[in-house]
RNA sequence: GCGGGGGUAGCCGAGCAUGGACAAAGGCGCAGGACUUAAGAUCCUGUUCCGCAGGGAUACGAGGGUUCGAAUCCCUCCCCCCGCACCA
């Protein structure tokens, strides 16, 4: 077992990492190539965990892998802080909302210490002060996980600079003309007048929201004065034979331009939310059951029809007026036969498997009544049936033979130009605020987009992802569809930290659209802070970023070395080279990102790449806080330590698959890496084996050691970093525990010596705190300048070169031949039950040889031909036969052409000892002796065997 | 329904592009053994079935096909996951 306090060398590194500097990125021109790293960065609204600590810890990974390929890495962070999330935390923890401030407590808990956890969280009524304490302790994490970020250009998003960024990038945007305005749905309380989002809805983040819209249809009571319907599926008008309403209900009527229209209480208070000139008419409600009996005419064939009482009929959920379709909506058709009314079902759908598709789904499932809840699911099945696979009929005009997917949009917009549809918004389940209040849709009359749908825009999206790399590459194609999908985006709202939208100031810029270029400004962001913040006018950025401008005139108003500074910093580091993140931003943050570098940036600032790893989820569960089964970043160490964490997130899965945080296996891998630590700490102090002391043995495993490392290398550079841990470390130990079982531990410690420098390398971007040290550790017994090694961090080194003249096919051949051996004789002492007092082991005679050579790369059928020419005995054929089950096609024997030209006398006199001691008694290597004449059954690299007991 | 990804031993998970040493890496679990006063850790062995000579049979979602040979290639089908779409 080692003996050695994790936790401290963590943290002894760490600082001393950051006294060098070692990761501050400077210019280097000419000297090495650069790569720009980004992960995005954090949200700064309460502490990281585990989860998100996977991205973080293989950007940190890559970044480290990069360093020791000799590129001159920036890899920075900085912190999110704009949107609602914060501001309504700060809100609610002002308010003394219990819940919140419970939760809070907790957060910052794993943080402080109980006395000043009630302060810290009392000053969370201020949105400030709750990103600035995340933002600080998160960066803490983030170096206590040994991450090797450029902390000098750290900012956050509602900083000055980083508000004149943002101007600077909506004039961008707004001078390509893709800036507008428009009507817009959104959630929204009444209660505290203003838009909701997830984190203001009660469950918002684990029963997701969203905006349904439907299709209102007039069915006119009287003149101007109509009965509104509402439905999801306008295409069954033309199958309409009755109107249902709620007997209980309350309705009123709103005043929509010149027309009446009559709906639930709850529908008008929407309406006039909804629609601007939406008017509510001082007269009062009225029970459904008035309406029950009277008759309305269908807008389309103008026939008339009966309004009938129903109880599933909601006055909350639409207008609280239903129009009925019996033949293809579930409800409807029971509702009928409740009443037991003789309505015939308009037929308007065909579909194969279904001659009333409503009436046999309901039979089918045994539904007999309208309060059966399995009507839902009666209801989705039709959906989804007729909706794909059903097409209209001849019921329903020039509509008819189409099928349902494709039609049901020209069906609406048909009935809107008819004048006889609208469109009603609704959420997508009922919804309350954390506060209790309720959430509807509101249409807003002059929301800011960002409309993405120019072609010029979508073909410099679609071109910059075709010049880019993805990993893994699935991606790529993936990307090139969202961007066709990609429409109109809401870019700004009335809540939330941010910055003031440049052309209208009561607007802040929403957080997806202010996150979206700022890579650019890690390049410069610590020299801008030398700048006033007024300095920071669009002419500056434009001159930075896009070279526009002319220096001289903007050096009058900043400095012009400075000014020279950051344009040089920019047009070093930038492109981004790499981001790295995980594949739920593809559809938002990272589409955004693509199209707003395609707008904005020359070509060639444009992004390279990009990586994705998935998720991480613990003991086979999604993680998250109402669960309760999160663990903070900030506890890894002390629960863990950060390089069994980070070597866990290494080698569990690779970046497409999710990783499980499983206790049993952190331990199991813990024991592993323990090992690991033992062996080199047990080579600490122990001499080198010196290449002329090197045996069949040692040679095996250096060139086991180089082989791995060289394969390894390449994985790294496609990030297939799960393989290069595996192979550095699970497959190697169990080559030097083979090593050592063949050889002994005294000379296990010493080839592990002639490795180790090569291996901690490799190592290193995986698990830096202990290759740091063990770097150290055993430099420092050689002596050597303190001066000297203190500048010599592990972390700063390049890859090792490989040494391909220890790369030996023939030593692992040959070793591959014994264990393959090894096995036979095992195989047929367990069979015979035979405890042997003398092995015979005889190798192939010449003649075997001779054929074989000349026959291996014949195809099978010519072989006993060509074999029997050579030699003719049947002996040959029976040789023949024998070879050609035994070994291996032709392809692979040209790939191990080595193994067989293997010297297997040779061999087996050497390893004589060694076969005498795994099975205890002699060994006779093609003696004359063969009493069961078994001699001719040997072929090339497979001896045959006697046992004798 | 469309797009994407999958289905491999008790479980997790590699292999599949370039068919052949594949009864299938590695890990977990389980069983036996060594060590130990004991537990743990560690190490060894085993973990489809049959076999007193290194072998054979059956196997990689199901079924067909191509091939001397298929986990790997082709076709059909079934199932799972994600995204989209969509659900009075």
């Amino acid at each position: 077992m080692t003996g050695i306090n994790f936790k401290e060398i963590e943290e002894k590194w760490q600082r001393k990492w950051e006294e060098s500097k070692i990761f501050d990125a400077e210019i280097e021109k000419g000297k090495k190539k650069k790569f720009f790293l980004t992960v995005p960065y954090p949200y700064t609204s309460g502490p990281l965990h585990i989860g998100h600590g996977r991205t973080y810890t293989i950007g940190d990974m890559i970044a480290r892998f990069k360093r020791l390929q000799g590129y001159n890495v920036l890899f920075p962070m900085a912190f999110h802080v704009t949107g609602t999330p914060i501001l309504a935390i700060a809100d609610s923890i002002a308010k003394g909302e219990k819940e919140v401030v419970e939760r809070y407590r907790n957060y910052v808990s794993i943080y402080e210490d109980g006395e000043k956890v009630e302060s810290i969280v009392n000053s969370f009524g201020n949105a400030e002060n709750v990103a600035n304490f995340f933002a600080e302790r998160i960066s803490e994490d983030f170096k206590r996980m040994g991450y090797s970020i450029d902390w000098r250009r750290r900012f956050n998003t509602t900083e000055p600079m980083y508000n004149k960024f943002i101007e600077w990038q909506f004039k961008k945007l707004y001078d390509k003309g893709v800036i507008k305005k428009g009507k817009y749905p959104i959630a929204f309380s009444i209660e505290e007048d203003s838009a909701v989002g997830e984190d203001d809805i009660e469950e918002g983040d684990i029963n997701k929201v969203s905006i349904i819209e439907y299709t209102t249809i007039k069915f006119e009571l009287s003149n101007d004065t109509y009965l509104i319907a509402a439905t999801l599926r306008p295409e069954t008008i033309f199958g309409v034979t009755n109107l249902w309403i709620n007997p209980a209900a309350r309705y009123v009527k709103v005043k929509v331009g010149k027309e009446i229209w009559i709906v639930s209480v709850e529908a008008a208070e929407k309406l006039g939310y909804q629609r601007e000139e939406a008017e509510l008419l001082e007269e009062e409600e009225v029970e459904g059951g008035f309406f029950v009996g009277k008759k309305v005419k269908e807008p389309v064939g103008g026939r008339e029809i009966s309004v009938l009482p129903a109880s599933f009929v909601d006055e909350d959920v639409g207008t609280g007026v239903v129009y009925s379709v019996p033949a293809h909506a579930p409800y409807d058709y029971i509702a009928l036969e409740d009443l037991r009314l003789e309505i015939a079902p308009i037929k308007i759908i065909d579909i194969e498997g279904y001659e009333l598709p409503a009436k046999e789904i309901c039979e089918r499932m045994g539904i007999e009544s309208q309060e059966d809840e399995r009507l839902e699911e009666a209801t989705q099945i039709i959906y989804k049936d007729e909706f794909y696979r059903g097409v209209l009929n001849e019921k329903c005009g020039e509509f008819a033979g189409i099928e349902i997917a494709a039609i049901k949009d020209e069906v609406k917009n048909w009935l809107k130009g008819k004048n006889v549809a609208d469109v009603f918004y609704e959420t997508s389940r009922k919804a309350v605020t954390r506060g209790g209040g309720k959430v509807i849709v509101a249409v807003l009359q002059d929301q800011w987009f960002i409309d993405y749908t120019p072609s010029w825009w979508k073909d410099r999206g679609h071109k910059l992802v075709e010049e880019m790399t993805f990993y893994p590459e699935k991606y790529k194609a993936y990307m090139q569809d969202i961007i066709d999908w990609l429409a109109l985006r809401p870019c700004a709202r009335k809540r939330g930290l941010g910055t003031r939208f440049p052309f209208e100031k009561e607007w802040i810029i929403e957080s997806l659209s202010d996150s979206t270029i700022y890579m650019a400004l890690y390049t410069i962001a610590h020299l801008l802070r030398q700048l006033p913040a007024e300095a920071l006018d669009e002419k500056l950025f434009d001159y930075v970023f896009l070279g526009i401008g002319d220096a001289e005139e903007l050096a009058k108003k900043v400095d012009a070395d400075i000014l020279k500074r950051i344009r040089e910093e920019f047009e070093y580091w930038y492109p981004n080279d790499l981001r790295h993140t995980a594949p739920p931003h593809l559809s938002n943050h990272l589409v955004f990102f693509l199209m707003h570098h395609a707008a904005i940036f020359l070509e060639n600032q444009w992004p390279k790449a990009i990586s994705l790893n998935e998720l991480m989820i613990r003991e086979g569960r999604k993680m998250s806080k109402s669960k309760g089964n999160v663990i903070p970043l900030a506890k890894v160490s002390e629960l863990y330590g950060v390089d069994l964490y980070r070597l866990y997130c290494a080698i569990n899965a690779d970046f497409a698959s999710v990783v499980n945080w499983r206790e049993q296996d952190v331990d199991a891998l813990r024991r592993k890496f323990n090992a690991l630590v033992g062996l080199f700490e047990q080579s600490m102090g122990v001499e080198k084996l010196k290449e002329n002391e090197f045996t069949h043995m040692d040679r095996w495993l250096l060139s086991k050691f180089y082989r791995k490392l060289k394969e390894s290398i390449e994985r790294f550079e496609t990030f297939r970093i799960r393989e290069v841990g595996l192979n550095m470390v699970f497959n190697l130990m169990n080559d030097i525990k083979y090593y050592e079982y063949r050889e002994s531990e005294e000379r296990r410690r010493r080839i592990v010596r002639n490795i180790m420098a090569d291996w901690l390398i490799i190592l290193s971007p995986i698990v830096p705190h202990i290759c740091e040290e063990m770097w150290h550790r055993s430099r420092e017994e050689k002596g050597g300048r303190r001066e000297e090694r203190r500048l010599k961090f592990i972390s700063l080194q390049t890859l090792p070169e490989i040494k391909e003249a220890l790369i030996d096919d023939r030593v692992e051949r040959e070793e591959e031949y014994l264990v393959s051996l090894i096995e036979d004789i095992k195989e047929i002492m367990k069979i015979a039950r035979i405890t042997p007092s003398k092995i015979y082991i005889y190798t192939a005679e010449k003649w075997k040889w001779e054929i074989f050579r000349a026959i291996k790369d014949l195809p099978d059928k010519d072989k006993i031909k060509e074999a029997m020419k050579l030699r003719k005995d049947k002996s040959t054929v029976d040789f023949v036969k024998q070879m050609m089950k035994n070994l291996p096609s032709k392809k692979t024997m040209e790939e191990h052409i080595l193994y067989f030209e293997l010297k297997e006398e040779e061999v087996l006199e050497r390893e004589r000892e060694y076969l005498m001691r795994e099975f205890g008694c002699e060994i006779g290597i093609n003696e004359e002796y063969d009493p069961k004449g078994k001699k001719k059954f040997a072929i090339p690299l497979k001896p045959a065997i006697y046992v004798e007991g």
